[in-house]
Parts: C-alpha cells; structure tokens; sequence
DNA sequence: AAGGTATCCAACCGCGGACGC
DNA sequence: CGCGTCCGCGGTTGGATACCT
C-alpha cells in the first residue's frame, strides 16, 4: 500500500507556472496569507494546482526577498562549509542565507559549486581558474592554514536586506540547526544538552561565542584530522589522522561510503582508479576548499574539542567521548 | 548549419516527522 | 496509542538553453 496522493493528478495542473497563475497567488498569499493550510489553499484563490505545488512556488520564486543566481564568493565559502559541516541540509544552509531558497542553493551546488571545488578543478589542474581559486583561498588567509579558507566571522551579523538581520544575531538558526543536529533545550531556552559533560548551561551568548569559535578555530586550526566514523555508516571505527594518507586509508579499506562525502567517492575515486600514480590520491590537486575538513568545535571539560564531524548521531558520539 | 552533448534550474515526487483527533 | 492529515525536506526529473564538434 502506497502513500495517498495529495491530490487528484487526473484534475490539477502540472508543469510550468503562467504569470497569470503567478499574480493571483502572489495577489492572494499577500493578502490573506497562507492560512496555514497549502492543501486548502489552491482552492481559495481559485488554482487547479496542487497545494504543495502553490507552496513551493510561492517560497522558492513568488515570495519577496528572494535573490536569484549571482552567488557571491562570500555566500560559496558559508555553503561550502556548512555543507561538508554537516551535509546536504540544504534547508539549515538556506536559513544562514536568507535571501536564498533552499532549492537554489541545491541546484547551485549541484551544478557549479560542487564542480568547481572537486570536480572539473582536479582536471584543470595548473590552469589558469585552478591557480585562481588556490591562490584566492591562500589569500584571503595569509596567516593562516593554506588549505582552508577564511570563513566569515559571525560576530557580527551578514549584511542582509534591512530587516533580514535575523541570521546569527537572534540565534534561531544555530538553534534549529543544533537540534537538527541532535540537541535539545530545556524549557528555559538554554542549551543545556548538547554538550556532554558540559557544566555550563549555554546561553545565547554562549551558544553566539561557540559558534564564533567555531568559525575563528575553523580559520586557525593546524592540520588535524580526528574523523569519527562511528557517526558514519563504518561501524566502530575511529581514525585519528594525520593528513591525507590516513584518510585515503579509511577508505580503502571500507568499501561504504561516508555519508554525506559521496561526491568524493564519484569525482574523486574514480579518477583515482584512471589514474597511472598507482592509485595515489592526487591530493595536490585538491581543492583547497576541501581539506582539512572543518571541525565542529565542541565545547567540554578541557576547552575546546576539535576534528568532530557531527553527523547523524553526533550527539550521540558527544555523549559517549573517544576514549583517550 | 546541424546534430549531439552538457548544463541549468523550475518543478515534481515521495518520505519522515509533527500534530491533532 | 494509533491513525490520518499536512508540512517540509532532500532527491530526482525533464524541458530549455548553451556549448561543442
């Protein structure tokens, strides 16, 4: 037994939106809102579409402050590391981007940002785009790591639209996002849970200077890989690495795929197969936006933890410490 | 110029979670 | 607690367009 539709596909239309179709949702949303129901809507303004239908055209073309294409370099850095933070939630990245829907910045990394970090660049190696972006990401980060670039510090809000300021300062979406992540909060609003052994409840500020340490440490951390992989779908492993080799020899030798690095394995891994190094990584040619992976900075006990990439089942991970 | 291929992106699909009854 | 409904999300599709040979 499937899953019933919800609507008739014999009866509503499908395909491209008219401008016709258009102004009377926009006309109607404007007016009298979504009234809370996308199913019921199509009927009052008077549509033969289907409601999730209404709802993803009036939140990904029709609502305002919607900005289209034109990805700036600033809004690539915030995607690409929120994305190998914490993968394909395209909804939290949306949220950290506010004049972005969701469904732009997925198509955007899709079919750009993805290629352009680690795809076509590895081909293009010693090229002139290739130097460019190497020699962007050494730049704007001239005493720092080399491999990774400076990331935005979040202390201070991201000059959005005027009244779009609702990005780190009020702290929804870092909320949202930790407990996307697997935290909860007590009654109060405090952060108490998400940090094992924490003895500090963590407050708005608190929860404000995690994260711009997280960011700052992202910016400053030496090369150290601690990738847990017991948050992946390897079981039980745990990998401290040094650098590129040991994590090459993660996976070698687990033929799963790391959740959420899939992309490596199709762009990466089979050129490696095609390639006449003895199936070496040609770890020069990557991007430098890709390693070190980013650390989540967690606070504990000691300060800061680095090197831990929350997936599902991070807080998990966070509960139960690395031996040591 | 024509045909083939690649790229882009709006829209669709179906699943899982939240919520109300 | 179970069930049904709706919402929101991420993955995928397919038409339009650009680019290449």
């Amino acid at each position: 037994m499937g899953r019933a539709p919800c609507c008739d596909k014999n009866t509503v239309k499908r395909g491209p939106w008219s401008p016709e179709e258009d102004a009377k949702l926009k006309s109607y949303i404007e007016q009298n809102g979504t009234g809370g129901n996308w199913i019921a809507l199509p009927k009052k303004v008077g549509l033969k579409r289907c409601g999730k239908s209404c709802r993803l055209r009036w939140l990904n073309y029709l609502r305002p402050n919607i900005k289209h294409g034109g990805f700036s370099e600033e809004e690539d850095r915030i995607i690409c590391s929120l994305y190998i933070s914490i993968g394909s939630r395209w909804s939290i990245i949306a949220a950290q981007l506010p004049e972005r829907t969701d469904n732009d910045i997925k198509n955007y990394w899709n079919t750009k940002l993805k290629k352009k970090l680690f795809g076509k660049q590895r081909q293009k190696q010693g090229s002139k785009k290739g130097k460019e972006i190497k020699s962007m990401a050494v730049s704007n980060n001239n005493n720092q790591n080399p491999y990774w670039p400076e990331l935005p510090i979040m202390q201070q809000p991201i000059p959005y639209s005027n009244n779009e300021q609702k990005f780190i300062n009020d702290h929804t979406s870092i909320r949202k996002l930790l407990i996307k992540l697997g935290g909860n909060f007590s009654e109060d609003d405090q952060l108490t849970n998400i940090v094992p052994n924490s003895q500090y409840p963590i407050d708005n500020l608190s929860m404000q200077l995690m994260y711009q340490n997280h960011i700052n440490f992202i910016s400053s951390s030496p090369i150290n890989y601690v990738l847990n992989t017991t948050l992946s779908p390897l079981p039980n492993t745990k990998y401290n690495m040094d650098g590129p080799a040991e994590f090459e020899h993660m996976i070698n030798n687990n033929p799963q795929k790391i959740d959420g690095l899939e992309f490596l394995y199709e762009d990466i891994f089979i050129d490696k197969s095609a390639s006449t190094s003895g199936g070496n990584l040609d770890w020069e040619a990557m991007d430098p936006y890709l390693f070190p992976l980013p650390p989540i900075v967690t606070l504990n006990d000691g300060g800061f933890q680095q090197g831990v990439i929350l997936q599902e089942g991070a807080l998990d991970e966070l509960r139960y410490p690395m031996a040591q």
